[in-house]
DNA sequence: AAGTGGTCTAGACCACATA
DNA sequence: ATGTGGTCTAGACCACTTC
């Protein structure tokens, strides 16, 4: 119940400022008056102006002060969350099928996939109560990846695997609509030409491309959530 | 170049865990020790530690220590621009075209758009360089948003007024892939059945729904991009 | 029980934007 | 020139977790 003062202090701004009380452009008062009225230190209330400036929720500028934001740009936090947990927070069963996995020498991997190098192929298809619900065809960097040269990805879909073995990254995705084509339709058992959203995600590591896949999921059968929560 | 003792702290643990030498699961020193090390206070190596913490890329465990994170489920910023910046920063271009505007009676708005009472129905069409490149519909609740009762939204489309007339809010994305029914097909002059981009946006202030919008993009002539980079 | 992160203080100095 | 945010300090106490 009692937390502590920097979230008390971020508290009450932001539920002026969600309330209307305080609408964009509003001068919040100095720091220097925040920490007398709650009796603290000016270092406390300026850690709380950081987290809500961080947040966007409000702008602080020398001099002036800091005020209420105005809403720029509409961001919001994408999860893409492994297919695997997916399937299991919906009580579905789930199940990775490998199509093909292929050791392929510098060079031979598609220029999209932006690895130089010897690389890995792999492809397959994710299940969910037996229903094919995405297809996915991934590039790994050995190079960047050693370590895969020694699975087989049979059982276990790649990403879930990439995830424990891979140190961090900084990744970039594209998502389209598109529409399958005859040999897509046929490995998600629908028709040619239904609409599908693409995922794609490029991963690298310092400069260095580790990997690149891409997921096609039937339209009716995924959607992404995103969320944009100031706190 | 000189930068603040807080950012070549963050900088330098960062690099050692881009750069693998400090692999996931590795323990970083105490923060006394770090601090011992540059010489300064633990608040500012703490301060660093939380920065980290809040990006991801460490786990502060008390009494433990802090660890290099392991990479959880994919996270990254999706960035929803105004669809006016995306046209201007492609150099085309942009019109909006508006194609109805009603005001509704309470119970009027549909269920999805979660809006109970009177709201605005507008729709119409997003150009760039004269080629419909979307199609809009949204629903705005009067009572969250009286002034909006004002603005006909002929020449300005309404999540660009929006932007700057309502206060800060909460929001949620739906994205998925469609086929083009015929009257989409029409207004956006493509071809029925056509796999199109779908992004819902509801937006609320405080548990009451102001907006809900959702655009129809053909998948060729738009896709969304979303980057994760921690730092 | 010991030792870590988590929080806070009272003060200080600086850089910078504003008046 | 002034006063704000931006950063940092040296110390303190607490809470929690692991040993």
């Amino acid at each position: 119940m009692t937390a502590t003062l920097d979230q008390r202090i971020r508290g009450d701004i932001s539920a002026r400022i969600h309330s209307g009380e305080w609408p964009p452009g509003t001068r919040i008062p100095y720091e220097t008056e925040l920490a007398a009225h709650y009796g603290c230190a000016r270092a406390t209330v300026s850690k709380a102006m950081e987290t809500l400036a961080r947040a966007g929720l409000i702008e602080r500028r020398r001099k002036a002060g800091s005020f209420v934001a105005r809403p720029h740009s509409q961001s919001a936090v994408l999860e893409v969350p492994d297919l695997a947990s997916v399937a299991a927070a919906k009580g579905e069963t789930y199940r990775w099928q490998r199509t093909r996995r292929a050791a392929l020498a510098a060079g031979e991997a598609p220029d999209i996939a932006g690895i130089a190098g010897a690389a890995l192929a792999v492809e397959g298809v994710h299940f969910a109560d037996d229903l094919p619900f995405a297809i996915e065809e991934r590039w790994i960097s050995l190079a960047a990846v050693p370590g895969c040269a020694d699975e087989d990805f049979a059982d276990t879909a790649p990403g879930t695997w990439l995830l424990g073995h891979v140190p961090w990254t900084h990744a970039r995705h594209r998502i389209r609509a598109v529409a399958a084509s005859a040999a897509e339709a046929r490995r998600l058992a629908i028709r040619p030409g239904t609409a599908c959203l693409s995922l794609e995600r490029w991963t690298w590591r310092a400069r260095d491309y580790v990997t690149y896949v891409r997921q096609l999921f039937p339209g009716d059968r995924h959607d992404l959530i995103a969320d944009f929560d100031p706190s």
